[in-house]
DNA sequence: CATGATTGGATAGTGCCACTCTCCGAGCGG
DNA sequence: CCGCTCGGAGAGTGGCACTATCCAATCATG
């Protein structure tokens, strides 16, 4: 298919495919004549792909091209692929330097590895999703808020109970290179749906405690919505 | 204290926190004279608060604003502020009202009703954290991967848990204006660290599963960080 | 009282990022 | 031959979170 037929199949501008093309998110078609390019099934995809990263992970371009692109590398095997790909997932902005000597920094890394020894985890303190964490708790921390080993400790139980679940979704893939490409787009395409799950799950909870009225019918107000 | 002591204290530019009280996200201090104003430890706690959301809960300014104002507003109850604060807070774009027709949207919410029913929940369509969880879920299945109510059940099962969890936290806070605003915060900043236990959960969960080297002690390559 | 520094407020500018517009020459179809 | 589309490239746009600059009032000091 021709650059339009992507675009209207993907619901993408054409602008914007190639602004895509040309950032190397999506590999280039096959050269037809000098001036025009054919497109499959696989760029339909991969655009697909590209599209939900971007909008639903939040991932920006820069980051989406490196995962891809450790996807996409048959220099490496599967399992540094893997590594790679998801190692550059970011979770948010980096913390900078100056904070290693923020005590609250030290005293979250501190209560983090007490977790992971806790879990039984053998986490690398490189990877970087633990740098998130240390942001996060050491944010925690500064504000008051409690985020000792017990408090974090429900939050990593669920989440080995998840990853068990995701690897099961993940192996349930067949061929190995969608395999690849479903861990990354499962891990970052659930995290939006586990983050509506646990909010919509708040408004739930917070109702079965503390709604005052009838138990069954009557809309509670607490937690409700009041949208708009 | 003054605007400078407060920057200093906070480590965030007098500049920036012009800005925020500029976009009402600060309350103004309590002038002194025609052109000073001092600054007391709630500023200081507002602004690290105001900085926490933005920074590690990518919270925008705007939204900041009204979740805020929403914690501050007398006129509302408790439960009011509540239901407004949270239900303001984002989880990503809003999908375009388009979408409505896509068969993709039209299946994600049926599943999603029927992950509801499975659940026991009686959420209202209305809420935003299911419109975020209706694209979501969509865009998985414009990408052929699993997500029907089978997929989502653990999701959904650990959700629950979550809130019982967090919503025991927030009880633990003392005072009732503190405790409006650890529902915000505690709702906010723990979406880091959930997905950051998570992606650790991947890797540790990986390496358990297809680790080839020794069961101990032997770095797994597997999902291994390959970072930098 | 003179004077230089500081404060808080307003306005305009910066940098980043994800596009998006505009132009261009090459080709294809009648 | 001629109007059209195609793909490529560079510059421009808009949104957002700051940030730099300016200004007048005021404070500390001699």
């Amino acid at each position: 298919m021709r650059l339009a037929e992507l675009s209207e199949r993907s619901g993408v501008s054409t602008a914007t495919i190639k602004y895509y093309l040309r950032e190397g998110l999506l590999p280039p078609g096959e050269r037809v004549t000098a001036t025009q390019s054919e497109y499959n099934e696989d760029h339909l995809r991969r655009l697909r792909l590209v599209r939900a990263l971007i909008q639903v992970g939040r991932v920006p371009v820069a980051t989406a091209r490196e995962v891809l692109g450790a996807v996409d590398d048959n220099a490496l095997d599967m399992d540094e692929r893997l590594g790679v790909a998801v190692g550059s997932l970011p979770h948010q902005a980096p913390g900078r330097p100056e904070e290693a000597e923020d005590p609250h920094v030290r005293a979250a890394r501190e209560t983090i590895d007490g977790l992971l020894a806790e879990l039984g985890w053998h986490a690398r303190p490189s990877y970087p999703a633990a740098e998130s964490l240390v942001t996060a708790v050491a944010t925690l921390r500064r504000l008051d808020y409690p985020c000792d080993v017990a408090s974090l400790l429900p939050y990593g139980r669920l989440a080995t109970e998840l990853a068990v679940s995701d690897l099961d979704m993940i192996s349930a893939i067949e061929a190995p290179v969608t395999q690849l490409e479903a861990a990354v787009a499962l891990t970052v395409l659930y995290e939006p749906v586990l983050l509506s799950l646990r909010r919509m799950a708040h408004a739930e909870e917070s109702r079965r405690r503390y709604s005052t009225g009838g138990e069954g019918g009557a809309p509670a107000k607490q937690a409700g919505p009041a949208n708009g």
